[in-house]
DNA sequence: CAGTATCCCCTTGGATACTG
DNA sequence: CAGTATCCAAGGGGATACTG
């Protein structure tokens, strides 16, 4: 256990814990086509291109245990398992959208405010006039 | 054919690249402290106790990278380096803010789902129903 | 005071193989 | 089909030492 002794309001822990849950790699994106409605594992997979097994499933348990999705098992041959936003997920979406018209409306100004940086770190470099790369 | 109530593919490039970036460990709160005004560096490391002076640094560089925050430097000595919020930086604290406000609100029905999913998968166990860690 | 530079551990996440 | 289990690489992040 960590004897970490923050002098922070609970406000921020709050915060920094749901944008580290939802901040991930996948959680996002899982999230935002559940939006449009139930979907099965598989066609997650597919719909969510790059995404591995392994991760797609730690994902939606991640969701799941958070009371952000159901998980529903349907006890055929082969098996099938559908996926749901709860209300809380659905709830969830709102403030996230909000951010995601942010990102969306805001993109160019942080592309520019990198480049002009990244331009300006280049310009002090004296010991390699060559130009870096960024990513 | 499918609901489709936002289109996914430009919102969640964006969306994550964004909460990727604030959702790290350190970055909401140093913008949360810098939205009360601006902070000298060691004094933001004062306040927000338990960050390396590392992490302090990597999280302010990739703020004004992204131009959320301007860094001034008073060539005195000893050195002075003032960090404020940009236009930018207090326009995404909205968005970030109304996540926080959710993120509070609730936090307890996260809670809750948490420990039912918890005691179901302990229910499921075939040994000790015992202690499980909770965080 | 405000950083850089190292070392090193731990977590995240991808690839692959196996199962009910 | 819908997972688990295992291995492994990359990078985030902490501790410490050094510097202008």
């Amino acid at each position: 256990m960590k004897p970490d002794h923050f002098e922070v309001t609970p406000a921020c822990t709050a915060v920094h814990h749901l944008l580290a849950r939802v901040g991930d790699k996948w959680t996002v994106m899982v999230v935002k086509y559940l939006g449009n409605g139930s979907m099965r594992f598989n066609e997650l997979k597919r719909t969510i291109d790059g995404i591995s097994q392994k991760m797609l499933t730690s994902t939606l348990r991640g969701l799941e245990r958070d009371g952000f999705v159901t998980r529903t098992v349907f006890p055929t041959i082969p098996p099938r398992v559908d996926y749901e936003l709860t209300d809380l997920g659905r709830d969830l979406l709102v403030p996230v959208k909000a951010l995601g018209d942010w990102a969306i409306k805001n993109e160019q100004r942080v592309r520019e405010a990198r480049a002009r940086f990244d331009a300006a770190r280049a310009g002090k470099e004296h010991h390699s006039p060559f130009a870096d790369a960024a990513e």
